[in-house]
DNA sequence: AACCGTCTCCGCCGTGCGGGGGAGGGCCGG
DNA sequence: CCGGCCCTCCCCCGCACGGCGGAGACGGTT
């Protein structure tokens, strides 16, 4: 029997999940909790199997929460499944980092939670979202950076313009900057988003920066 | 139904997890490869919903066949599960960038195999094992980045276009994809780059790239 | 000399986009 | 109970943008 302690600040979404899991005979809801704070000292006291948190939760929010029930780590800490409705990159690695065993999003299926807390329960971990791209982007770029073949492909030019609009900047502001005249950059814009096989200047500056044509220059990064 | 196609050179292996698969009612195993070749053809003739990849294969490994298989990125792409015996991380890493949906270890239980394939069927993404610890941990790491003041500031209706919007699409597409009006959107947009200071899309995911607010990915995403 | 790719520019035209308003409903905290 | 925030949606407007076709100039290749 898996017990298991459930931390979510919607009471609707505790009976929903309560209703999912009690449903199965293997695994059992030992209790709630609708805060961080309670979470902790309700898990303290049950010491269930496996933990269902909500990363946005008044007081004390999932990940925190996560991270005072698994510092003492002690005998057998419970595993914590971290739950939320969005798929923002940071809250997968700071759960990780706080020592989830797993992350998930709410929209999925009834059976996959299950499946999930069955998975965790074994001890095992399991990730889910498309997060998951990141972390492996992350990676990447400490080692090989396979450009795209476009990159090759593009003009002097063309790829200057792509650069500037990389930046943000209009095409009358490139055609300033270029010392060209507006309905130049429009040509060079337009071969760009050809050769990119992408329909606006969006798309284009999405691709440069997933192809690794133009780095993120973050502060520290 | 869920059609999967099964590509591993141990006919053994080939064998066990077919009859795995095909114990359940809604999977179906519609063919099988032996090399990584071989895997590339058979799935471009059957259109598969899901493809169970080795890694360690001969001529072609499952990694770069995934790559093949995910290259073309038409329209209905199959999900690619990797399975490997061992948790090397290094297996996970390349797994993810090729655009794997998944990544699984052999050791999984019968019934974890059957979650994994339906949850990926299903769209979603799954990892698995306890290498993630590694990954995590790798990446925590390496993770200096402070989200900017404004990330706070986003409402989760406003992140969620901002996301949206950094993937290339129009404010109509991000209306439909969110079960929204245009009109509705147009206002998170203006929101959006009212809190982060920008002037157009495109200025706003570059801010959100930037920022580390959404993180560059692969290819096949 | 003919050819091609690149860079430079010019229109026209449809439209996606962003700015400026306003409006109603739900929910929460004061 | 009311003010404030959020989400939802509407209007009009101006404009930058992107698609289309055309053009002249330079350099290199054939």
């Amino acid at each position: 029997m898996i017990r298991i302690v459930l931390a979510d600040d919607e009471r609707m979404v505790r009976t929903a999940l309560r209703v999912i899991l009690d449903a199965e005979p293997d695994l059992e809801v030992a209790g709630e909790a609708s805060t961080g704070a309670e979470a902790v000292s309700v898990v303290r006291e049950l010491r269930p199997d496996v933990v269902l948190m909500d990363v946005r939760m008044p007081e004390v929010d999932g990940i925190r929460a996560t991270e005072r029930i698994l510092a003492p780590a002690p005998e057998p800490a419970p595993r914590v499944l971290v739950v939320t409705t969005f798929e923002n990159d940071a809250y997968v690695y700071d759960a990780l980092r706080a020592g989830a065993a797993g992350f998930l999003l709410k929209r999925a299926a009834a059976e996959d939670l299950v499946a999930a807390v069955r998975v965790v329960a074994r001890s095992d971990s399991l990730l889910y979202p498309a997060a998951l791209r990141g972390l492996a982007a992350a990676y990447a770029r400490h080692r090989p950076a396979a450009a795209p073949a476009w990159v090759a492909r593009l003009t002097e030019r063309e790829a200057e313009v792509l650069r500037l609009m990389a930046t943000g900047l209009t095409n009358a502001e490139i055609a300033r900057r270029m010392g060209v005249g507006p309905a130049t950059v429009k040509t060079h814009v337009a071969a760009v988003l050809a050769k990119t096989g992408t329909r606006d200047r969006t798309q284009a500056v999405i691709a440069a920066y997933e192809s690794g044509f133009i780095a993120p220059a973050g502060p520290g990064a």
